[in-house]
DNA sequence: CTGAAAGCGCTTACAG
DNA sequence: CTGAAAGCGCTTACAG
């Protein structure tokens, strides 16, 4: 019930060890030129006082040792696993990471990353965003920028790091198609907008190659599902109940894969004898082992830590772009696999 | 390629509107004693010249209109829905969320509040913290506070918002009780540490409460699992194995029940018929229909619009604490139904 | 109603 | 090596 105890300032650590408050912002910031007897002085009344730095009075200056980080699904099971990289890739960098959600919309995409410029944030990494090249480039201008998971081979104002989506999915085909499918379907979701080269992008234009010796026209075979579960169960249903429907399916992502089971189970259809089914993302390794998906692993971890080395870097001055990109591996399970020699 | 446009500042706005710094500054907050003309001339200049405040500076005297939003687990599929109702409460007010994972340890999170009270965030909600109730109190007068999944009815350095965890725990065994089961385990998680009055230790006290009228010690009833998915897997097929195996289950979360029904099924127990089960949160509300799991239902987007109301309350002022707890209700579904008159 | 000035807590040249 | 001073972009009493 005591008011606010007043803040320990960079003044009150001056005062307390008997020096200027310039020496003491050096002595913060590792600067040249302290004696190493007034470093310790300095540290000592730090310690003392129990002093923190004011990020908000350096951001004014300097920076904010703040890292922003942008995404736009919180129910997206595989986007953890990039976070978890990002914090590792920043630990011990003095940087802090806060999260920011876009909710899947370009304006209040938009408006999160002024929101976070104008927070003075030091570097930003975007998970997937929605925007188009064009806006983040301009944003790149203004802060240090990584991207994951939206390809960008050519761009010359941010780095990104991908796995590279378009083998993913050839892989993908390819194993359906040694397991026998005829009528291979890719259940994709439909772009935010025409321009976005987002790995879901890629991912449709891997499918089209790969699809190239098929009889069918291969943008007949991908189907898109929606933002919401409950549309694309709909979906899902009206694909699997009509006459000439798939015998495989290459699900974007483990989450709709999930709901192809589910789909599955309450008409009847068997999985894989009637469909062969394959996921992206490896999400499930445990959770859900009975169903055994097929799924292309592309651990998001290491996608997290190199984002977070190419932004520290980028904030230590490098200027020319770096352009990261792994390959995904296709984990067969009892999803898709018909035959028994594998 | 070009530098770094240079920031619009109040003062460009000032001279472009030919105002003073201060006009501009008390137009920005809508502040008294502007002249409707003046307001619109700068107004004007603010829209052509396309400025931004700039919130650390702004932070250094006044607010940053920014709060901070503390959680532990980005993978619990059930705190998605308390930041939907969060952003909800939160939207149109100015202030902006931003999100920071403590990551279950409370060093990280004790530096996470530390670094959101640095950053001069005005508010701080925290989901399910790990840090004991002293400590956060030490931060809450700091910096206005709402505490969600975290019971402290006697507080009153911050707010509180929560489901009756105790009452959830009571339905859900008498449930139990009535489908005939004899053998009744709660599938808990072990605590943090001793004094942590948590959802989890409210659900253990609720159950053991209801408990009473059984032979079993309660306490030998509780088996408590860990953090991570592999190690709480062992525990529950040992106790699936055991040859007093439980014939009714009540697990902390869904995500535990999920589990439960994957061992199940691999070692060939039937749900409900050889054991009942029942989770908490009804977080796969659709997405494992046809496993049917039993859930108490408490939606997190009530505590969400709960806690930023309360939050922005105190900020404006309010400094008596307000406690509020909402009552879940059990939705039965096939993992727990024996009998057929429901 | 309007504006000049001090100050928030730091950092950064610049003297000494 | 050390420190006085200006300044980052705002807000807040306080005069006019």
């Amino acid at each position: 019930m005591t008011g606010r105890a007043k803040r320990v300032t960079i003044r009150t650590v001056a005062e307390d060890a008997d020096v200027s408050v310039a020496a003491v912002s050096k002595v913060l910031r590792n600067s040249y030129g302290v004696s190493e007897r007034m470093r310790e002085k300095v540290q000592a009344s730090m310690q003392k006082l129990g002093y923190r730095p004011h990020s908000a009075a350096r951001g004014l200056r300097g920076k904010t040792f703040t890292i922003g980080l942008l995404q736009n699904d919180l129910r997206n099971p595989y986007l953890p696993t990039i976070f978890d990289g990002i914090f590792k890739g920043l630990e011990g960098s003095g940087f802090q990471p806060l999260l920011g959600v876009g909710q899947s919309t370009e304006p209040l995409e938009t408006a999160l990353i002024n929101a976070m410029i104008d927070r003075q944030m030091d570097g930003l990494i975007m998970v997937a965003p929605r925007l188009p090249g064009e806006k983040i480039e301009q944003f790149a201008r203004e802060v240090p920028t990584c991207i994951i998971a939206h390809h960008h081979p050519d761009e010359d104002a941010f780095d990104t790091v991908n796995f590279d989506d378009k083998l993913g999915a050839r892989v993908a085909v390819r194993h359906l198609i040694e397991q026998g499918c005829h009528n291979i379907v890719m259940l994709s979701q439909a772009l935010p907008e025409p321009g976005v080269s987002n790995v879901i992008q890629q991912r449709e234009l891997g499918f089209i190659e790969a699809m190239g010796g098929l009889n069918k026209r291969p943008s007949d075979a991908i189907v898109h599902g929606f933002f919401d579960a409950a549309s694309t169960e709909t979906l899902i249903r009206e694909l699997l109940l009509k006459p000439d429907r798939p015998d495989g399916l290459f699900c974007w992502s483990d989450m709709v894969a999930t709901q192809v089971f589910v789909a599955a189970a309450e008409i009847g259809l068997r999985i894989p004898e009637d469909i062969a089914v394959v996921g992206y993302d490896n999400t499930y390794d445990d959770q859900l082992r009975p169903f055994g998906l097929s799924s292309l692993n592309q651990p998001g971890y290491k996608l997290g830590v190199a984002a977070a080395q190419l932004l520290l870097s980028r904030i230590e001055g490098r200027s020319e772009a770096e352009h990261k990109v792994f390959s995904p591996e296709l984990i067969v399970r009892g999803s898709s696999l018909r035959s028994d020699d594998t």
